[in-house]
RNA sequence: GGGCGCUUAGCUCAGCUUGGAAGAGCACCUGGUUUGCAACCAGGGGGCCGGGGGUUCAAAUCCCCCAGCGUCCA
């Protein structure tokens, strides 16, 4: 049997049989002895618009979805499923994600990869997913989404342990009977597409489920992973057998809706309240009254809905040529509509389509905590929040995005199970809605700059312009079109097909940078056991004894990649490995400790592949030896890492649940968070948070530390726990510092939260937009970073002389002297020169009708310039002025008046070559203005000479 | 994570291709003319041209590194 084929006795009980599609030549299972196409194909239109395929489904819109969903849950439910709740929409679970793609992401890679039991087993859930990558097709295809419920059952099978819950026969026969027995949908009308699938690391196969000409469910059977071995080959690649087998299902709730609703349009399914009131806010009825069209404008939708579920809207598509296509089709049909009124139409609709579903992803984003940023999920947020304003202002709706955010919210949305507020919502919007109109300002200046060679009549801009504004600037074609109308290029029009080249070479260009990153090992972990970290029973024990397994001296590539802090103030030779220790390696943004082994140093610790390097200056015996730790270092580090918990805690507290730690470093000298927040913090809001953080070190809160496996954890505390990244084991440690904080850490901290002492915020930057960073010193570096700014302060005022208090008086008034007497000085050296130039005798000789003024002057190349100015300007007078000064390493300037007798019998270059040599310089210029310089200042005098010389004088 | 761009007067931005005295508009100050809603005329003040290296006689301009910001693609 080939890879991907299915044959299972579910097949023949049913009265199934297998075909092969007639257009697509793929095998599909049917009971329709007639059927010859497999649903999917391009003979397969839609069958369900106007004729329901799922009965008993009279609402629309969240109650459809509701009733929708709570059917499948509960179907699955009463067959021994466990309704899980969903997970939030941002993976933060992941590193390889940002978004939720799918309801089996939220059991990667822990569950998947074995290391972590499954929550429960078999499950049932309806999980919210993103995916972004064919958002431009959204509101235009018809039923593409950006945001979907993926409802789904999975089970985890282990057949080598015995251990099997269901398989490929048993999960088709849970679809089958959901669909035909529960759903009551025509058994006839529903096709099996056996579809083989591989991907990232894992293959299996699977079964399409189609209805009506639409896919409704995806069956796979994940059973194979990537292994050099395997004797399975799938698209070239090799796969083996897994240990663990999943059965990953998908079933499109919002497919579903449709199909139950048999709406033109996916959207009307389920967002039919903001297509209506998006439709009204457009004046879409009166416009399609004046578009006057040739046709019955529903009869017109329908058939365009009908089309679109046979045509595939890929990403990239170019809207034009898909027009063109659009037209014939309904010229085929007996619609003859040109392309420019067929345009006119579905382009508002698509935008009154597509708002609502972006609208929906970035509440849910938002929802979920996410500050909009210009860079990783943050970046994706704000990319569909402009894409909703850009939409907004080509459909001219007199709405905020804040206001479109509310009216989504109200309708379709139980905002009370997000983290974000209703309201931190609506703030976030505004300020981003504020953001798109000062890009679009700062466009509009950009777009008059890089057209601004172009004659006011030109009809295309050059494609190199337009791919440009669009990557540096954010402005699509046609909003530049629209911008370069608005400012004096009227018949500017972007080129057909241009779209499709600009997709084409973003396509090219990310093929181009796919280049697959691998962060090798830095150390060779072979032959050693994991390391037991002592440190964890006791954080104030500093010595102990150990065995050393190993030491070996670092090489240089390991020097190179160990990337040592600054706090590293000696160059570690060794890495020792021990079977103990007590020396807590880099780790959760807390540096490695330092201290001593046996007679050697320890620079820094490291861990890796659960093996802990302690990094020495000198190699050290295999066999016992004792170990300690500094206790001043590990002190401070304890005293920044506890700090660091109740900074975050605090910041949380205070601005709202959107903040979470994006990065933390603590060091000996001092520490440091990143949190998300959607602007700059105030030096209000800074000491509130610093206020708050100490009254939680006084009231001297216990620092709770547990160890919980990852179910448990994740079920008590939620994923705010997750503030330093996903989880890398299937144990978790838990920080908790009574309610105020709660997260897992790997760190040394106090055990109650007095220990810390004070502490002090005494920086805060903005390392990337949506990122603030708080420098944190506490303990002792607290009272040290007092007694140095107190240093500064005294001694900056002992030199000016005055007491600290008058040290920003003092500061400005000299300040301000100083530039007035820079400007004094300035104005002094313009008199000299116009004192020189204007007696007229000085240096300067006439001969055969031109002025020769030969000199050296005190001042610098510009009151040189200025001099010059003053001799060349009168053509009444023809002079030939050599100028010279010792100033920066020797400055000469030849130039004669414009357009007389001087400058035609006169190159200046010629002559300031000849002389330069004299002063080790060069220079160059035009034949009436030349300037040079050089590196001997005191060969002016013969250069002048030379230059006197050279002219005869 | 990758690509590209930007950083110049209080603000908004030119200048960089092709190195040679740092510019415009708005705002500000002075004087005049007016006293009707972004008034006008004349004059003036205001710049480490993001930071650090390099090339060059000479760098806002060319090259390299860093930082911040923006933007596109994942």
């Amino acid at each position: 049997m080939a890879f991907g084929e299915i044959h299972i006795p579910y097949w023949e009980e049913a009265g199934f049989t297998r075909r092969t599609c007639r257009v697509t030549g793929q095998f599909f299972w049917s009971r329709d002895s007639e059927r010859d196409t497999c649903g999917d194909s391009v003979e397969d239109p839609y069958t369900f618009i106007g004729k329901p395929i799922i009965e008993g489904f009279p609402m629309r819109g969240k109650e459809l979805k509701d009733a929708m969903r709570e059917m499948f849950l509960s179907f699955f439910e009463q067959r021994n499923h466990e309704r899980m709740a969903p997970y939030p929409v941002i993976a933060r679970w992941r590193d390889d994600i940002h978004l939720t793609i799918a309801s089996i992401a939220d059991f990667q890679p822990h569950v998947t990869s074995g290391m972590v039991p499954p929550p429960a087993n078999p499950l049932g859930i309806s999980q919210p997913c993103i995916r972004l990558t064919d958002v431009a097709a959204v509101g235009r295809s018809g039923r593409h989404l950006s945001t979907f419920e993926m409802m789904a059952h999975h089970a985890f099978n282990r057949p080598n342990d015995g251990d099997m819950v269901y398989w490929i026969d048993q999960c088709v026969r849970y679809c089958d009977e959901m669909l035909s027995k529960h759903l009551g949908i025509n058994p006839a009308e529903i096709t099996y597409l056996e579809s083989p699938w591989s991907g990232g690391g894992n293959a299996g196969p699977a079964l399409e489920v189609i209805v009506g000409g639409l896919e409704l469910a995806t069956l796979v059977f994940m059973n194979l992973e990537e292994h050099e071995e395997g004797d399975v080959e799938i698209k070239g690649l090799r796969y083996r057998e897994m240990e663990l087998q999943i059965i990953d299902t998908g079933y499109g709730l919002e497919r579903f809706c449709w199909a139950a609703a048999g709406t033109p349009t996916i959207y009307e399914a389920i967002y039919p309240e903001s297509v209506d009131w998006l439709k009204s806010l457009a004046g879409f009825e009166k416009m399609v009254s004046e578009l006057d069209l040739s046709v019955e404008t529903d009869v017109l939708l329908g058939e365009l809905s009908r089309l679109a579920g046979i045509l595939n809207i890929d990403v990239g598509t170019d809207v034009d040529s898909l027009y063109s296509i659009l037209s014939e089709r309904l010229v085929e049909s007996g619609l003859d509509v040109p392309v420019g009124e067929l345009k006119r139409l579905t382009e508002p609709l698509s935008g009154i389509y597509a708002i609502p579903d972006h609208m929906h992803a970035i509440c849910n984003m938002l929802g979920d905590g996410l500050v909009p940023s210009n860079t990783k999920a943050g970046y994706l947020v704000r990319m569909l929040s402009r894409r909703v304003c850009r939409m907004k202002d080509d459909l001219d709706l007199d709405v905020s995005l804040a206001e479109l955010a509310a009216h989504h919210i109200d309708t379709h949305l139980d905002y009370s199970g997000f983290v974000q507020s209703r309201e931190g919502t609506l703030a976030i919007l505004s300020l981003e809605e504020q953001r798109y109109h000062e890009m679009l300002r700062k466009g509009e200046a950009a777009v008059r700059t890089a057209l601004r060679g172009l004659p006011q009549d030109v009809t295309e801009a050059p494609d190199e312009i337009l791919f440009r504004l669009a990557e540096e600037r954010g402005l699509n074609p046609d909003m530049v079109a629209s911008i370069a109308n608005e400012a004096g290029w009227t018949k500017l029009d972007v080129r057909v097909g241009f779209a499709a080249d600009m997709a084409a070479r973003n396509a090219e260009r990310t093929k181009a940078a796919a280049t697959v990153r691998a962060s090798s090992d830095l150390f060779d972990s072979e032959g050693f056991s994991a390391t037991a970290l002592d440190y964890y029973q006791d954080t104030k024990l500093t010595s102990f004894d150990a065995s050393v397994l190993g030491c070996s001296k670092l090489t240089k590539a390991q020097l190179e990649g160990l990337n040592l802090s600054s706090e590293v103030s000696i160059s570690p030779t060794h890495s020792v490995v021990m079977d103990r220790t007590l020396f807590y390696p880099e780790g959760g943004g807390q540096l490695g400790d330092q201290g001593t082994l046996g007679e050697a140093t320890v620079a820094d610790t490291r861990i890796e592949n659960g093996v802990v390097y302690h990094l020495t200056d000198g190699p050290v015996q295999e066999g016992s030896i004792s170990g300690v730790v500094d206790w001043e270092r590990r002190r401070q580090l304890m005293d920044h890492h506890t700090a660091v918990h109740i900074v975050g805690g605090s910041a949380r507290a205070l601005l709202g649940p959107h903040v979470w730690q994006a990065g933390s470093n603590k060091g000996e000298r001092y520490a440091r968070i990143d949190l998300t927040h959607y602007k700059r913090l105030t030096r209000d809001e800074i000491d509130s948070i610093e206020d708050q953080a100490n009254e939680i070190i006084t009231s001297n809160s216990i620092v709770e530390k547990l160890v919980l496996d990852r179910a448990e954890a994740d079920a008590r505390f939620g994923f705010e726990l997750y503030q330093g990244g996903p989880p890398k084991h299937s144990e978790i440690r838990v920080i908790r510092i009574g309610d105020h904080d709660v997260q897992a850490c790997g760190g040394t901290h106090h055990d109650d939260t007095g220990q810390v002492g004070e502490l002090r915020i005494i920086r805060a930057s903005q390392v990337q937009d949506g990122v603030e960073r708080l420098q944190i010193v506490a303990g002792e570096t607290a009272r040290e970073h007092a007694r140095a700014q107190e240093r500064l302060l005294s001694e900056s005022s002992e030199v000016l002389g005055v007491s600290p208090e008058d040290l920003p008086g003092a500061v400005s008034r000299f300040f301000d002297e100083w530039k007035s007497q820079q400007k004094k000085i300035e104005a002094l050296e313009a008199e000299i020169v116009r004192l020189r130039t204007s007696g007229g005798g000085d240096g300067a000789v006439d001969k055969e009708g031109i002025r020769y003024a030969v000199m050296e002057v005190g001042g610098d190349i510009k009151a040189l310039m200025t001099m010059l100015t003053q001799l060349t300007r009168d053509p009444q007078k023809p002079t030939l002025a050599v100028l010279g000064t010792r100033d920066g390493g020797g400055k000469i300037i030849v130039a004669s008046t414009e357009g007389t007798s001087a400058a035609e019998k006169h190159d200046a270059t010629e002559i300031l070559r000849a002389i330069s040599g004299h002063i080790d310089g060069g220079g160059g210029g035009s034949t009436t203005l030349a300037q040079g310089g050089g590196s001997n200042p005191d060969g002016i005098p013969a250069a002048l000479d030379a230059a006197r010389e050279l002219l005869g004088l």
